[in-house]
DNA sequence: GAAACAGATGTAAGCGCTTTCAACGATGAG
DNA sequence: CTCATCGTTGAAAGCGCTTACATCTGTTTC
């Protein structure tokens, strides 16, 4: 490593042409699989091409054939399953699909409309997260240039949209609990903080009328842990009546149900609590989390696959997609443990 | 949503400079920022060029200036909490830099080293995990034409290498463990399935001569939650004495717990379990997890910092890059609970 | 008032690849 | 033997952008 012998060797289709003794055309040829060519000269240029390390610059062929072979993806951040999983689906299917894909998060970065376009730059279309808070002009200028989708937003119409089920599987949900004989549920999480948010506790709100009972308000706190411990201390200290509490997501029932047990409460015997989402946590924690099971990886992998008809200009099924989700029932909803086997992963 | 409106709009440096009435290369210009404009010239530019929605194309400025500004990642997979940090580390040093970042997960590529070299097509460097089972004379090869950075492989000199640090603490942890009174401790894991696991395991065996004793051979299983399953069943049945057992990472170590405990063995009073990583679940777990911290982040931050170094040819400093890791003592090894607070996040 | 200069702008030559089109040689048919 | 045909190949024209370099205008200086 005395040198940078490293760098970028300058062998372009030329230099390789010329070993060879042939011309770009055919180099390129090859190369592309593409027309005839003979067996003589795919085997010079294959060979030649080996000796020279030749590595083809991606940008001139994107020049020539005007796309890129990439797509973009803009997710907020990565902490949790829940953004890994829906990438690896992303990747997977872009790269079966024969697409590049690259990366953008939105954490962090000070101004994120510039990144975006930054990212739109280089590739052929874009699927962003509805929660990474990109501005909504930004989305619809972008849209008006390149093939947007939207994962895990507002249904619409005028951009292609990938949502997974959130009313009925929460409405089920909470007339699970309600079930168990609990009365005085309350939601956890701000149904202003996002449509998966809203729609989530749409379905609490749905299952109460179906019950002839009226919810109480939402205790709308954000989704992350220290929220969670900070609202189990107010039910520790008697401030809050409740016998279950219905989260917005794992995260947050795993953080209630840890303190909750700490400060001495039963759980679920004097609380249940139950989540969404169905980390690796879920299955871990005493009790184990009744949650619900999100097909985030399909939401990825759809997406992915929405993009690229979009970009081909194939087919194009239109109309929102919305993915079906599932109950995986625990023990921390009442239910009596090893009431049911968790699903294999 | 009728017709495909969205398909990228033809419009390029050229249209935008008939509409503005200048030359392109006065568009370029300002659009790059670079050389003087008058602010006459630079307005007419830019409201051309918002009229008109204009996208530059990433792959003709790359062409023309010869260099992608985007790095390759190559990652074996996603799920869990190591590769995310690694991945977040990495794009936000990268971003920083200025550069994108192209995505690729080994997991389920039929042709690996096919794929490694499209995509080293489209970026200025590459950074992969020495786990991503990327053939070496695949990375070679590829050395020989791009930078290219090996994170958490074994440090060597013909490539760059960043790393974290894992005998020393591996030696601390078991240390630890031997010092509360433990003799008959297992190290679970593979050492021959990666650098990483070796060199704990390395450190397992050091403690061990430096109290004079002699290390049992370790219990090779794969990272999997399921082998950490079946061998805590193993343990169950009685078939394998120990009382503390090492583990080369989180994902085992809980998965021993859970099923122990489910068996009626007690953790840590019978046998301490103490894991690698510290994920997430490390806390929530009862008993709460000691494990190891690796700064992940900061490793993907490193790496992608390397990377631009190499790549803009700046002050390479060589050499491998080690980054220290630090011990989480919580409960599961024989500490008292509530002994230490958990460090903030 | 002319010369010298500085700033702003335009012209044009690539960057490395794909792809159309024409040219070529070999082959088979008539 | 000539002509059409077919499979291969090469020449060359872009793809949209950056960037020397040349040009032009407006100042400044003596």
């Amino acid at each position: 490593m005395a040198t940078g012998a490293t760098q970028s060797n300058g062998t372009t289709i030329y230099s390789v042409a010329e070993r060879a003794g042939v011309s770009i055309a055919s180099v390129s040829r090859v190369l592309q699989g593409s027309t005839a060519v003979s067996e003589k000269t795919r085997k010079r240029v294959l060979d030649a091409a080996e000796e020279l390390k030749y590595v083809p610059l991606a940008a001139a062929r994107s020049l020539a054939v005007r796309h890129h072979e990439a797509h973009g993806l803009v997710l907020p951040e990565l902490s949790g399953p829940y953004y890994s999983e829906l990438l690896m689906g992303f990747e997977s299917r872009a790269a079966d699909l024969g697409q590049s894909v690259v990366l953008m998060l939105a954490e962090g970065k000070d101004n994120l409309p510039a990144a975006v376009r930054k990212l739109a730059t280089r590739v052929d279309g874009l699927a962003m997260l509805g929660s990474a808070a990109i501005p909504e002009s930004t989305v619809t200028a972008l849209h008006g240039s390149k093939p947007v989708v939207l994962i895990a937003g507002d249904p619409r119409t005028d951009v292609d949209t990938v949502t997974s089920e959130n009313t009925h599987s929460a409405e089920e949900l909470t007339s699970h609990v309600l079930g168990h004989g609990r009365r005085t549920l309350r939601f956890v999480g701000d149904p202003d903080s996002g449509p998966d948010v809203r729609d989530r506790y749409a379905g609490f709100l749905a299952a109460h009328s179906a019950a002839g009972l009226t919810a109480a308000e939402p205790l709308r706190i954000s989704l992350r842990e220290a929220d969670g411990t900070a609202l189990a201390d107010r039910i520790l200290s008697g401030d809050l009546a409740t016998d279950a509490l219905v989260c917005a997501n794992d995260e947050l029932a795993l953080a209630l149900i840890k303190r909750l047990r700490e400060g001495g409460t039963r759980v679920p015997d004097d609380v249940a609590v139950v989540g969404w989402d169905d980390v690796m946590t879920a299955r871990y924690i005493e009790p184990a989390l009744t949650t619900v099971r999100q097909p985030v990886r399909e939401l990825g992998a759809q997406a992915a696959e929405r993009l690229h008809q979009r970009v081909t200009g194939g087919s194009v099924e239109a109309g929102p997609l919305v993915i079906p989700t599932h109950l995986v029932l625990r023990s921390s909803c009442g239910c009596a443990p090893g009431h049911r086997p968790d699903p294999p992963d």
